[in-house]
RNA sequence: GGCCCCGUAGCUCAGCGGUUAGAGCGCGCGACUCAUAAUCGUUUGGUCCCCGGUUCGAAUCCGGGCGGGGCUACCA
C-alpha cells in the first residue's frame, strides 16, 4: 500500500482472554504486547482501531481456588483480574477496553448466541462417552487413553468409562466450509506452519463438541446457564470465546467486527480460534475473523518454562528489566526477538544486552543524539533551514562541498560520486513497514524504522558534516551544506522515530518533545493519538516535517549503553500477596 | 500411533530450481571523532543435517534416515 493513501476499514485485534487463575507472565505480555504494538502501528496509519483484551473467569478452578481462600469466585476473579489490569498499565498497553466474562455485557449476549445455535439445531443434546480420569477430574480422548493403558497418566489408576449428557454444537457441519475459507485465506490462519497443521488436523474429520457441563452437587453457582436447561452451563471456553463479538456487539462498535477482526494468540489455543470459532461465527450468520494469528512460546534461558521447573519469567522480572534499561526497551526487545513466527524464542539476558546495545543504545539513541548534538553545537539548536534531501545531484552542491572539506583536512573521500534521495529513502521504508503491517510482521516493519537510522549514520560517516562544521568560513557554501546535511538527517530520523513509535512509545514522544516535533495531540501524552495520519506525518517536507527556526534540544541519551558484565536484573521481593 | 514444522556462517534467521549462498548481531582489522569507547568500511567465517533419486542444473523438488520441536478436540 503506497504511502499517500490510507486503509479506511476498522481495524480490531483481540488478544486470548486470560485464565484469571495464572499469574500474569511473559506469555500473556507478549500476546497483548503484539497486539499493542500493531493497534498502535494501525493507528499511527490513521485507521479507526478497537484493541481488545480481558480476562476468562468462568473456569470451574476459579470457583475452586476461591473457596480455598474463602473468597466468592466474584471476589477472587476481582483479585486476579486486578493484577492483568496492573501488568498490562504498566506494560503501556493501549487496550481500547476490557473484558472480563463475569460482566452482563458479556454474559448476557453469549447466552442469547448460544440459544440462537441451540433454535436453529446447531447446538443439540446428545451422549458425551469418554474416559473419565477422576483424579484429576478429565475427560480423555480415545488415543490418549489408549497410550496410557486406560491409566491415569498422572496418578497411573485406573479410568472409568464414563456417559454423560452434554450439549454438543454440530462443528462436523461445517468441516467443507472451514477446509474452503482456510486454503482460499478468506480467513488467514497465520502463520504458515500453523496454517498446515491446521488443515491437516481438519482432514482428519470434524466431530460434534460439546459445549456444556452439567452442574454438579454442591457446584458454586459460577459460569452462564444452558439458555433453556439450568442443569448444565455452558463450557467455558465455548462461552469464552464469544467475548470477540459480545464486546463489539453494539450500535457503536458493530463497525468493528465489520472491519478487518484479527485474533493474536498462542499456538497452543489455535483450534479454539481457527476452526470452533469461525464455525460458530458462521452458523450465526456472522463474518469470521480475518486473520488468526498463533506465535510460539518464550523459553527462559535456553530452558522451556513450566510449572514444575517454576522458572516461568513472570511480570516482576519485566519490571526489574525496565526499572533498569525502560519499558520501552523491553517492549522493543520482546517484540523484535518474540517467537512471532513457528519457533520458539529465548528470553535469555546476554541477547537482551546484546540487542539492546546494538539496536537501541548504539543503534536508534546514539544517531538521534549525534544528530541533535550537532544541531546544537553548530547552531545553538536552532535548525537553521531544509533541505529536500537529496545529494550528489548535479543541481545541489552541499555535498560536494562536504566533500571538499575533507579533502582539505586530508582525509579520505571513499566514493566521490554516491548520491542519496532521503525523501525516496523514508517513504520506500514507510512503504515498507506499513506492507510488513498487513500480515502482522512487526520485526520487519520496526526494521524498516531502523533502517533509515543506518542510512543517516552512513551519511554522517561518508559526508562527515563535522569535518566541514570546521571550514565554515574557508568555504564559500559552507553554511549552506552543513544546513543541508543536518536537517536531512534530523528529518529523516524523525520519520525513523514515527515508524518505531509503535514499540516504543515513550521514547519517541521524548524525541519529539527535544525536537519539538508536533505529532501528538498532546505531546506531554504519548497514548494521546497522533494530529495525522502517518502519510502526512512522514512526509518529507510536509506539514509535520522539521522546519526551519525549530528547537532541536539535545536532550538525555534516550537509550543509555549496557554494561554487559553487571548481573542481571531480578525481580524485587515480592510484596505478600494472595494467591 | 497419526499428522505437521524446523535443521543454512559463532548466534538469530532470510533464500525454497538457475550466475562465485545472503542479512543482522558477535569476532578481527582499518578509518573517523559529531555522538552513548558510539559510527563507517572491510576481512574472517558455511560438506546449506545425512544418504539416495529427478534434472543440463538442487540449500531449493522427490524418497529414506538422523536430530530438535509442535498438534492430536473436556485444565484453561
Amino acid at each position: 500500500m503506497p504511502s499517500d493513501t490510507t486503509n479506511q476499514t476498522p481495524y480490531y485485534v483481540t488478544t486470548p482472554i486470560y485464565y484469571v487463575n495464572d499469574r500474569p507472565h511473559i506469555g500473556h505480555c507478549y500476546t497483548t504486547l503484539i497486539a499493542d504494538v500493531a493497534a498502535r502501528a494501525q493507528r499511527l496509519v490513521g485507521r479507526d482501531v478497537f484493541f481488545l483484551t480481558g480476562t476468562d473467569e468462568h473456569a470451574e478452578k476459579v470457583s475452586k481456588t476461591a473457596a480455598e481462600n474463602a473468597k466468592t469466585p466474584y471476589e477472587w476473579a476481582t483479585i486476579n483480574a486486578e493484577r492483568f489490569r496492573d501488568a498490562f498499565r504498566f506494560m503501556n498497553f493501549s487496550n481500547d477496553d476490557f473484558v472480563r466474562t463475569t460482566e452482563d455485557r458479556h454474559k448476557d449476549k453469549a447466552s442469547a448466541y448460544i440459544e440462537q445455535l441451540l433454535d436453529q439445531g446447531d447446538i443439540e443434546l446428545g451422549d458425551y462417552e469418554g474416559w473419565y480420569d477422576p483424579s484429576q477430574e478429565e475427560y480423555l480422548t480415545e488415543i490418549v487413553a489408549k497410550e496410557n493403558d486406560y491409566k491415569s497418566p498422572v496418578t497411573g489408576k485406573p479410568l472409568e468409562k464414563r456417559v454423560e449428557q452434554n450439549y454438543f454444537f454440530r462443528l462436523d457441519k461445517y468441516q467443507d466450509w472451514l477446509e474452503q475459507q482456510i486454503t482460499s485465506g478468506e480467513i488467514s490462519v497465520l502463520p504458515e506452519a500453523r496454517k498446515n497443521e491446521v488443515l491437516g488436523r481438519l482432514k482428519q474429520g470434524l466431530m460434534k463438541v460439546p459445549v456444556s457441563r452439567r452442574i454438579k452437587e454442591g457446584d458454586a453457582d459460577w459460569g452462564i446457564r444452558m439458555p433453556g436447561d439450568d442443569a448444565h452451563r455452558i463450557y467455558v471456553w465455548i462461552e469464552a470465546l464469544c467475548n470477540y463479538l459480545t464486546i463489539v456487539d453494539t450500535d457503536e462498535r458493530k463497525k468493528y467486527w465489520d472491519g478487518e477482526v484479527v485474533h493474536l494468540m498462542a499456538k497452543d489455543i489455535i483450534w479454539f480460534h481457527a476452526i470452533i470459532w469461525p464455525a460458530m461465527l458462521h452458523a450465526l450468520g456472522k463474518e469470521p475473523p480475518r486473520t488468526v494469528y498463533a506465535h510460539a512460546y518464550w523459553i527462559a534461558e535456553g530452558t522451556k518454562m513450566s510449572k514444575s521447573l517454576g522458572n516461568f519469567i513472570e511480570i516482576d522480572l519485566l519490571r526489574a528489566y525496565a526499572e533498569k534499561y525502560s519499558l520501552d526497551a523491553v517492549r522493543w526487545f520482546l517484540t523484535t526477538q518474540g517467537p512471532l513466527g513457528a519457533n520458539d524464542a529465548d528470553f535469555a539476558h546476554s541477547r537482551f544486552i546484546e540487542v539492546y546495545n546494538a539496536d537501541l543504545a548504539n543503534s536508534v539513541g546514539n544517531s538521534m543524539s549525534r544528530v541533535g548534538n550537532m544541531v546544537h553545537k553548530y547552531y545553538n539548536g536552532i535548525i537553521p533551514g531544509t533541505c529536500n534531501g537529496e545529494f550528489g545531484f548535479p543541481n545541489g552542491s552541499s555535498l560536494q562541498t562536504a566533500l571538499k572539506a575533507l579533502e582539505n583536512a586530508g582525509k579520505a573521500v571513499d566514493d566521490p560520486t554516491r548520491t542519496f534521495r532521503f525523501a525516496e529513502f523514508t517513504s520506500n521504508a514507510t512503504d515498507n513497514a506499513l506492507r510488513a503491517l498487513e500480515t502482522v510482521d512487526l520485526e520487519s516493519m520496526l526494521d524498516s524504522g531502523r533502517s533509515i537510522v543506518r542510512h543517516v549514520d552512513e551519511f554522517i560517516s561518508y559526508c562527515a558534516p563535522f569535518t566541514l562544521a570546521k571550514q565554515l568560513d574557508a568555504l564559500d557554501d559552507g553554511d549552506h551544506a552543513l544546513t543541508s546535511i543536518l536537517y536531512s538527517c534530523a528529518e529523516a530520523l524523525r520519520i525513523a522515530s514515527l515508524l518505531l513509535s509503535p514499540a516504543m512509545p515513550e521514547k519517541m514522544a521524548e524525541l519529539w518533545r527535544n525536537w519539538s516535533c508536533s505529532h501528538l495531540a498532546d505531546p506531554n501524552n504519548a497514548n494521546s493519538g497522533f494530529v495525522a495520519p502517518l502519510a502526512e506525518l512522514a512526509r518529507w517536507g510536509g506539514e509535520y516535517s522539521i522546519k526551519k527556526g525549530q528547537q532541536i534540544a539535545k536532550g538525555d541519551a534516550l537509550f543509555m549503553r549496557a554494561d554487559a558484565s553487571e548481573p542481571a536484573p531480578e525481580p524485587a521481593p515480592e510484596p505478600e500477596r494472595i494467591g
